[in-house]
RNA sequence: GGGCGUAUAGCUCAGUGGUAGAGCACUAUGUUGACAUCGUAGGGGUCGCAAGUUCAAUCCUUGCUACGCCCACCA
């Protein structure tokens, strides 16, 4: 029967197998029933990391379970060593996501948005939040993850929106958030404004239509076409000039056909004007023809038509050259209906093009779609306008060409480029910071690879458009005056201060995006900005102490002056009243997928310096990579191919998948999915749970001491020493973030060493002292083990002894210890050379494992006799020998073992065929030779014995002389058989 | 067009300037006071290709090839 309940640290008898299911749920729940993901320990240094808050919508998925499993891997290390280790947890209100899940499901009820009110609609996103929000957290828990729970968060908890509109006040006031209106990547699906990190440029077969725009009035020019070396290849009158276009429907917003400066062929015509060729006949708009560096003269005709409201490039050209910007669409991207007749637009336009000026607002009301396109989808419209042109006999041809396309990375749908009104924020500036912090090494990026990434992005970073037209987020805290006026207040009172009593405002109806709230993440979850001036009544400890909700506590607000002053000298008061947030940030440590290094590492940097004094969010940034599929392949729903970490953990044990994910996270590289290496760590485990059961039934048990125990037998003294040395690996490796070699060295660690080698050897003599370094290096494994299998150890742990009662997860790393007993180890590793040879020998000579064989060792070194007199009980027991004799063998056909200096006789009289040892002596004896004459050609180089390192030298000097003699031996062994 | 990464055993991956390792798979085997989710032994690799540096290159340099990713305004 397994027992149910968590141990009390008493010994109790282990099951012989070992059931994941069984523990995974006590343990957890005892772990954080009673507090120990974040134990008391005011006088400890810190160790922080914060959680990137998952969707609070969503579940876990693979990826989630490499990241946090690292995540969780590092802070357990840190809490056993002592740390105050705190894992911030909280989940992300994920704006875009969340309510494109609640907008689908009303959708499936034959329902939309659209029906409800903006308060209604946000009252079924957060009661979808309360039914869902639960799930991601119970998933997390699930894989053993140590976060502070008590202290969980959400990013539109009320404290947290605070944090986000002092941001956002803060830096509007210091002219680092403005309103502008530029040309935006605009989602037709959602009807929002996104930024570009949310556009994924695609590759899709596209088409591209060659038009005529005839010249003004009839006028003609010679038309003159030069090959590469400069031979005319045409020359002809012309009264058009040639534009290439992949959305026709834009020409209707054309404001001007440029071309290159210097292009020879246009020169004629530029500054005449000409027509754009759609629309009512008598009401074609005429445009002139400019020049702008932006065409390249090699590409297409060499012109381009400058739709400056719906193209990034015409943008720019339209920007630089004072062209008009006529929006075409609506929100949805239909054919705009909106404004003025097309008349009277055209007839604007037109002035416009002859050097007439207007206001933004005059011009948004021009509407140059002709009405027989009014109301028609952008890809409709484009059909009718190809079908009108070509049927005017103005298209010269189309193309297919492979184009770029941007795509909404949520939508799905082709972003347009729309002119419109939003927020933006100065990401060049606040960039400057992090950019620096990289350089100076104040923040250690981990894998360094990432660092060129990094200074790449930020160096040529765009304004980051921050506001979407969304119903779920943090609303923007911007209020508008009859008169345009704009007041950015942290409420609507201070609005209406700063406007005066009598104006009637109205507040910006947009959101904020909601990266935007999650670069505070590792701040705002410590309580900024109240706990820089308050730290005592914003202490954590008192929080979980007293069980109070985040929300609920009283807050003061910060004059943003006293806050900066503050934040750079953190309370002096102790541990106990410390605020979290001088004692946490910076964080030391941020773990993130790479793919979300630019929306959520790069702006945590921006904003966490920017509020805190300079102060870099986290000390290092570690990235991995993803997690694919089997195949290699990247695992999404669509292609079916995701596996889900519940059922792996179901299967194989939470233990299992978390060592399959450490051991598999080598930096820099994606880990691919590989289910029976889960299941072999899954086999580790029962590895691990059958060696504590073995010590267990010989009574072996807990041990009470820290210190490594005083061993005199070789064994002891060996075993000691490889934990003194897996540790130290141990610590290098955690010290460098790889994961997989921390996993690979205690792996092997508890396989080959203890199980397969120390527990081997230990078992003919069950003596007090054996028993005391078997249970205390048991204690070790436990505990080195304990960050990657928390699980299956700490209910080893309990089972293993009469401790004082404490767990585990809160248990003391192990000491640097007495270092290595090379005597001893030397002792130990001959004999397991000995056992190796002579397995081996025997298994290739084919005599039966179960035989037992006399051995002789003539005239032994006082040495190998000593190690002989000391663990002969072992090696007879491990080759299967009747004795080892120290005297000559009989005369006859026999064996020879080698073992350093020694060699072993095996008399093969009636043992087996003389023949088959001749062939395998012969066989060891080329394998000597060979690899003794190729270190003889290398000594007898002169330019390696003068230039190789003494010790490469000695090395090769060394390992000659041993193969030599093994020669030597072999050869001698071969001549007596005969 | 830039930038980055990867190419090592059948598969998934470590690794080092001195003739290569792990897990799984494979072959043989089942004796030893836990463990067949196991034990013992074994086979298997001119370390992508080419040139260079070096006494010595899988490792450093350059070029090439293949695959993958990120960024970028060619209509």
């Amino acid at each position: 029967m397994t027992d149910t309940s968590p141990g009390t640290g008493t010994q109790s008898a282990l099951d012989k197998t070992f059931d994941p299911a069984a523990i995974e749920a006590k343990w957890y729940a005892h772990w954080e029933a009673n507090g120990l993901f974040r134990p008391h320990r005011p006088a400890a240094e810190p160790f922080t990391i914060v959680n990137p808050p998952p969707n609070v919508t969503g579940s876990l998925h693979i990826g989630h379970a490499l990241d946090n499993t690292l995540q969780d891997v590092v802070v357990r290390y840190e809490r056993l060593r002592g740390k105050d280790a705190l894992w911030v947890v909280g989940t992300d209100h994920a704006g875009i996501a969340t309510q494109m899940v609640v907008e689908r499901q009303l959708e499936a009820a034959q329902d939309k948005r659209a029906n409800y009110t903006r308060e209604d609609f946000i009252a079924k996103v957060w009661d979808w939040k309360a039914e869902s929000g639960g799930t991601i957290t119970r998933q997390l828990r699930r894989l053993g993850c140590s976060m502070d729970w008590s202290r969980e968060q959400f990013t539109m908890d009320p404290h947290f929106t605070k944090a986000v509109v002092k941001v956002f006040v803060d830096l509007h006031r210091e002219g680092l958030i403005y309103r502008d209106k530029r040309l935006v990547n605009w989602d037709p699906k959602f009807k929002t404004a996104i930024s570009d990190l949310e556009v994924e440029t695609r590759e899709v077969q596209g088409q591209m239509w060659h038009f005529k725009y005839p010249l003004a009035d009839g006028q003609t020019y010679r038309y003159v076409e030069r090959d590469a070396e400069g031979a005319v290849v045409l020359d002809e009158q012309r009264d058009y000039i040639a534009i290439a276009t992949t959305r026709p429907e834009t020409m209707l917003g054309d404001g001007a056909v440029a071309v290159h400066p210097g292009d020879a062929r246009y020169s004629a015509i530029v500054g005449l004007l000409c027509e754009i060729p759609v629309g009512p006949k008598a009401q074609r708009r005429r445009i002139p023809i400019i020049t702008d560096s932006y065409p390249d003269p090699a590409f297409g005709s060499g012109a381009v038509k400058i739709t400056g409201a719906h193209d990034q490039n015409d943008y720019g050209v339209a920007q630089r050259n004072g062209i008009p910007l006529y929006r075409l669409m609506d929100e949805a991207a239909r054919m705009r209906t909106d404004g003025s007749d097309y008349e009277s637009s055209a007839a604007r336009a037109g002035q416009l093009a002859a050097g007439a000026t207007g206001s933004s607002a005059e011009i948004d009301e021009i509407n140059l779609v002709p009405p027989a396109y009014r109301g028609l989808d952008r890809y409709a419209a484009r059909k009718l306008v190809v079908a009108d042109i070509d049927a005017e006999g103005l298209m010269l041809g189309v193309e297919d060409k492979v184009i770029m396309q941007p795509f909404g990375d949520r939508s799905g749908v082709v972003i347009e480029p729309m002119l419109t009104d939003q927020w933006y924020v100065n990401a060049a500036e606040l960039a400057k910071a992090p950019i620096a912090a990289v350089r100076s090494g104040a923040i250690e990026i981990v894998p360094k690879t990432w660092e060129k990434t990094w200074f790449n992005w930020m160096e040529n970073i765009q304004p980051w458009c921050v506001s979407r037209q969304l119903w779920w987020g943090h609303r923007i805290p911007a209020w508008y005056a009859p008169d345009g006026a704009i007041y950015v207040a942290e409420d609507e009172a201070a609005a209406q201060a700063k406007a005066g009593p009598d104006v009637t405002l109205t507040r910006d109806e947009d959101v904020l995006d909601t990266w935007f709230s999650s670069a505070l993440w590792p701040f705002a979850t410590l309580g900024w900005p109240e706990a820089q001036s308050s730290p005592s009544t914003c202490d954590g400890e008192v929080d979980r102490l007293q069980g109070e909700t985040e929300g609920s506590r009283p807050r003061r607000i910060t004059p943003p002056s006293v806050a900066k002053a503050t934040a750079t000298t953190p309370s002096q008061v102790d541990g106990e009243d410390q605020s979290l947030l001088a004692k946490h940030y910076p964080n030391d440590l941020l773990i993130s997928g790479f793919d979300i290094l630019f929306f959520w590492c790069a702006r945590m940097a921006m904003q966490g310096m920017h509020f805190n004094a300079g102060q870099v969010p986290w000390k290092r940034l570690y990235l991995h990579g993803l997690v694919r599929a089997a195949d290699g392949q990247k695992m999404s729903k669509s292609k079916g191919n995701v596996v889900d970490p519940l059922l792996l953990i179901d299967q194989y044990g939470a233990d299992a998948l978390r060592f399959f994910m450490a051991s598999m996270e080598s930096q820099g590289r994606d880990v691919k999915m590989d289910e029976r290496r889960v299941e072999g760590y899954r086999n580790f485990a029962t590895k691990l749970w059958n060696a504590a059961r073995f010590c267990q039934s010989n009574g072996i048990a807990a041990s009470s001491d820290l210190n490594a125990p005083n061993a005199t037998s070789a064994v002891n003294k060996w075993i000691i020493g490889e934990v003194s040395e897996t540790l130290a690996a141990l610590d290098s490796a955690m010290a460098e973030l790889r994961f997989d070699a921390a996993a690979n060295i205690i792996y092997h660690f508890v396989w080959d060493q203890f199980c397969d080698w120390y527990i081997e050897l230990i078992k003919g003599s069950f003596d007090d002292e054996t028993k005391v370094v078997a249970g205390w290096v048991l204690d070790q494994i436990l505990v080195m083990l304990h960050p990657f299998m928390p699980f299956v150890t700490e209910e080893l742990w309990s089972k293993l002894g009469d401790r004082a009662h404490y767990p585990l997860i809160t248990a003391k790393w192990p000491k640097p210890g007495v270092g290595v007993d090379t005597e001893a180890k030397a002792e130990v590793e001959w004999v397991i050379a000995l056992v190796g040879n002579l397995r081996t020998a025997k298994n290739e000579l084919g005599i039966a494992p179960g035989a037992k064989l006399d051995a002789y060792l003539p005239e032994p070194s006082e040495a190998t006799r000593g190690i002989i007199e000391r663990n002969g009980g072992a090696v007879e027991r491990l080759a299967r020998l009747n004795g080892i004799r120290f005297e000559p063998a009989p005369a006859g056909a026999a064996m020879q073992i080698g073992a350093g200096d020694a060699n072993v006789v095996i008399p093969l009289e009636g043992v087996i065929d003389i023949a088959a040892e001749k062939v395998r002596l012969t066989k060891a004896l080329e394998a000597s030779t060979k690899e003794a004459r190729s270190l003889d050609g290398r000594l007898s180089n002169p330019a390696f014995v003068e230039k190789a390192k003494p010790e490469a030298v000695e090395k090769a000097r060394a390992d000659h002389a041993l193969h030599a003699a093994e020669a030597t031996r072999l050869a001698a062994a071969l001549a007596r058989l005969g």
